[in-house]
DNA sequence: TACTGTGAAGTGATTCACAGCG
DNA sequence: CGCTGTGAATCACTTCACAGTA
């Protein structure tokens, strides 16, 4: 009887659960057979309690005096968490940007698999991406969406046009969406955003710089 | 007498005003004399109490009753906060990513200037981006940031390299960093660093997916 | 003995609610 | 009267510290 938990987990503890995920692959990859709480905390520049009230959202799962079974706790985070479930993506927009994400690496990462990148001018559509990623008619994009069954679709277009793009997805069936324009969008009711706002992201540097001193 | 705040605004603070400026630079563009703490609330999809708070931090500028006079706050804003303040950054790795970067208007925005793209690929190094930006050799990192007198690096190399391009800039004397690369930098004495991990992005918006129903 | 799991304390940011001023 | 500025309440997250167990 799985549990079913709506909210369980917070974002900040999703995200460490993500990086611990990757040390655990990793210490699976070198044969480690049990970690404790500290040596994962050392890994993730974190501390033992963090990562012990983390682990605790999944359950009692550690050995005490001993500390957690690597492939153990490797799998109860990917079941509990959905970190690690195979996921279809879209971008829409080919410029730079979109381009750069649909090919970069990052995202090809642990299942993550880019189907199509959209945009409307017609010299690129057609086309691929470095990687081989084919260019599509934007005003296929909710024909296509429903196709490939992408649930994330990412948003790499120029900000006047961002709240469009969303809602394209929004109608076309993506359960979530990140967005890199400097234009927030959403909510929308049932899908998950998240905006990077990489503008926002170099004004807000320049200011710490200039509070720390200059 | 100006008031040097080392820690003053937190982190969370400044990207509202950094967001608030935008809207600000919008309503003077547009003539408006004065706004209260709620029009500008519902522009940041945010609440008045917040708006207020925020404010707060820069002094009593509000008039009762009235509201806020749209030049004189912003004008306060970025005297006290920084932001507006030109920045010349630098960008290390010239792949797609980099020069995506470097190109987007996201990071030409209100002064800020991209000085130069570093790469230790010799096939790409004397080249230019497509919006001019030149391509320098990595090796030439130290004196070319100095040079520049650049402030601020984004670190867009894959996430191997990632650790030595930052403390290459760190030694060359940038004083923020901007790190893409999905393997978190620093923290260095005296730097500013923010760490914005796409990978792991992705992979908690996946997961929130997953929580939130599938 | 060496570790986990967790109550309790601490910290920081957000929201409420209202006194006070133009 | 309408709006600001702000103390008090609330909420969310982190850290501490230790009882309890394999």
């Amino acid at each position: 009887m799985a549990r079913r938990r709506s909210t369980g987990v917070s974002e900040a503890t999703t995200q460490r659960l993500s990086l611990l995920l990757r040390s655990l692959r990793e210490l699976e990859r070198e044969g480690v057979g049990s970690v404790s709480s500290s040596e994962l905390a050392e890994r993730l520049g974190s501390n033992s309690a963090q990562v012990r009230k983390d682990l605790a959202q999944l359950g009692e799962l550690g050995v005490r005096g001993v500390g957690y079974r690597v492939p153990e706790l490797r799998t109860r985070i990917e079941g509990h968490t959905g970190l690690g479930t195979p996921r279809t993506l879209v971008v829409v927009g080919a410029g730079n940007l979109g381009k750069a994400l649909a090919d970069s690496p990052n995202f090809h990462s642990e299942g993550f698999r880019i189907a199509a990148v959209f945009d409307v001018d017609p010299r690129k559509v057609g086309g691929r991406t470095r990687t081989g990623v084919p260019v599509l008619d934007a005003a296929r994009l909710d024909a296509a969406v429903r196709e490939l069954g992408a649930a994330i679709g990412v948003v790499a277009v120029p900000a006047p046009a961002a709240r469009a793009a969303a809602d394209s997805l929004v109608a076309a069936g993506v359960k979530a969406i990140l967005n890199f324009a400097p234009h927030a969008v959403g909510p929308y009711p049932g899908v998950v955003v998240k905006n990077v706002d990489l503008t926002l992201l170099v004004e807000t540097l320049g200011a710490r710089l200039a509070a720390s001193g200059a």
